[in-house]
RNA sequence: GGAGAAGUGGCCGAGUUGGCUUAAGGCGGCACCCUGCUAAGGUGUUAUAUGGAGUAAUCUGUAUCCAGGGUUCGAAUCCCUGCUUCUCCGCCA
């Protein structure tokens, strides 16, 4: 959400800022309902006031022993007035929350300005896209002939988009998973969370999931909950309306859970194979800074997924998100893609975006400056590291040997305990 | 799931025959003072949100005692609903 004291005070700017993202977007109306929002307020304050004071007259006379009926009468006549405003008051205060909250973040400064994907910008690259001397095949085919992952049987339990892993692809995925939060925890110091897959609806719309994004998320019948479509709700919204120390900041938190995405306007997309299902496994990386950190924590935090990809010797390049790419909530932005040969390039594996105090003024989450003793909003953070069925395809693929068989690569060996699937 | 009790500021805790309570008292935090250092002591200060006035320092209004409704001239205090916590019972991995 923004600030609607820094929209009131540089609409220009805001508006500037907003169309780098899309030039339909606007804060015109939202300025409008915020100035008739305060002229409400400021007339429902006065008589508020003067009723408190009526009140207050009332009780000294009725201990005079004084009638006082005559003055009761006005005071109820004000509180009928006071209604009627409060009434109205309540109104526009919903109005322009559900305005603001329909608005997304505006880029950082920083961001590359684009109309598409296509202005996006790769930023750098490690490792050559895999070639080999026989005919690569694509993962889906190789899991479906190793017998790793169960397509058929995972559409039959569910529906399409569904995946059964087995066996040595059961393990794998579990190896890889354990990997992943080693690595953040014992190297980039973050602290393991394993939090609830089911929020409530005060935290998807903390991080922005809603209201505007309620179709590509799976809600229960009769609950006020939802399967999370990524860790980053619940461990960003772990300190949801509190205020923290600024000693305790920044904080690093990483949590494995599996996400569910309805991928509601992607038929047709990815349809073969691991890349886009319902549900899928993910390590996330989540980090709350103040202000002042969270730029050099976001490439910080880039770097920390980009670690467990060299880790796994697995050619990947990372790409910075142009104005017309980056997320809803998002300022800035960097996808890590890995080299797929079925894709004949290259594929997301993570993001890493920084979201300024956008995602903390939707949940409250607030610090308390040391020198100033000063309460404000945070900055939050994540990036996944990585997508787990994403990481496993990009081995399957980029991994495979002339003799038809899948080596593993050398890191996963102790979580494994194989390294090499025939 | 059933029965009882409770939810007040960073924490503990008073206030529940409605008005003088944003809210006593204590702890903690911060600032200053004092004794040679330490310990102890003294004084002061210590919520958030949102309006208005002012270039600003600042002054000032309103709201908030779990949340949302209601009663009343007036609600932390009375009534209703919901949520959460605790105790007991049931169930269960």
């Amino acid at each position: 959400m923004l600030d609607i004291k820094l929209i009131r005070e540089n609409p220009e700017k805001i508006n500037e800022l907003l169309k780098r993202r899309n030039p339909e977007l606007s804060i015109d109306e939202v300025l409008q309902i915020d100035t008739q929002r305060r002229a409400v307020q400021t007339e429902a304050d006065e008589l508020r006031s003067k009723r408190k004071n009526e009140s207050q007259k009332i009780g000294e006379l009725k201990k005079q022993g004084q009638n006082t009926d005559e003055i009761q009468e006005e005071v109820r006549k004000i509180g009928d007035e006071i209604k009627i405003l409060e009434e109205k008051e309540a109104e526009f205060d919903e109005k322009q929350r559900t305005l603001l909250l329909n608005i997304p973040n505006t880029p950082d400064e920083t961001t590359p300005i684009g109309t598409s994907e296509n202005d996006n910008k790769i930023v750098c690259g490690c490792g050559e896209p895999t070639e080999a001397d026989f005919e690569l095949k694509p993962h889906w085919d190789i899991a479906e002939e190793k017998g790793i992952v169960d397509f058929e049987r995972g559409v039959k339990l569910s529906q399409s988009r569904f995946i059964l892993y087995r066996g040595k692809g059961a393990v794998l995925e579990r190896a890889i998973i354990n990997f992943f939060l080693d690595v953040h925890t014992k190297e980039h110091g973050y602290e393991e969370i394993l939090p609830p897959v089911l929020v409530n609806s005060a935290a998807m719309t903390g991080t922005g999931q809603l209201p505007k994004f309620a179709e590509d998320m799976y809600k229960c019948e009769n609950e006020d909950l939802y399967l999370i479509p990524t860790a980053e709700v619940p461990v960003t919204n772990i300190y949801q309306g509190e205020i923290l120390n600024e000693e305790d900041l920044p904080k690093y938190m990483t949590a494995y859970t599996p996400c569910f995405r309805r991928e509601a306007g992607s038929a047709g997309k990815d349809t073969r194979g691991l890349i886009r299902v319902h549900q899928f496994n993910k390590v996330e990386l989540v980090k709350l800074t103040t202000p002042e950190q969270s730029h050099e924590e976001h490439l910080k935090l880039t770097k920390d997924a980009e670690r467990v990809l060299e880790l796994l010797e697995l050619p990947h390049r990372r790409v910075e998100l142009c104005t017309a790419d980056i997320g809803f909530s998002a300022q800035k932005c960097f996808d890590l893609e890995v080299y797929m040969p079925s894709y004949n390039g290259y594929k997301e594996i993570s993001s890493c975006s920084n979201f300024g105090d956008y995602q903390a003024r939707r949940a409250n989450i607030r610090y308390r400056e040391k020198s100033s003793g000063k309460v404000q909003f945070i900055h939050t953070l994540n990036g996944s590291g990585l997508a787990v069925g994403r990481t496993l395809a990009a081995i399957l693929e980029n991994f495979q040997q002339s003799d038809g068989t899948i080596k593993i690569p050398r890191v996963l060996h102790q979580y494994t305990g194989f390294d090499v699937i025939e």
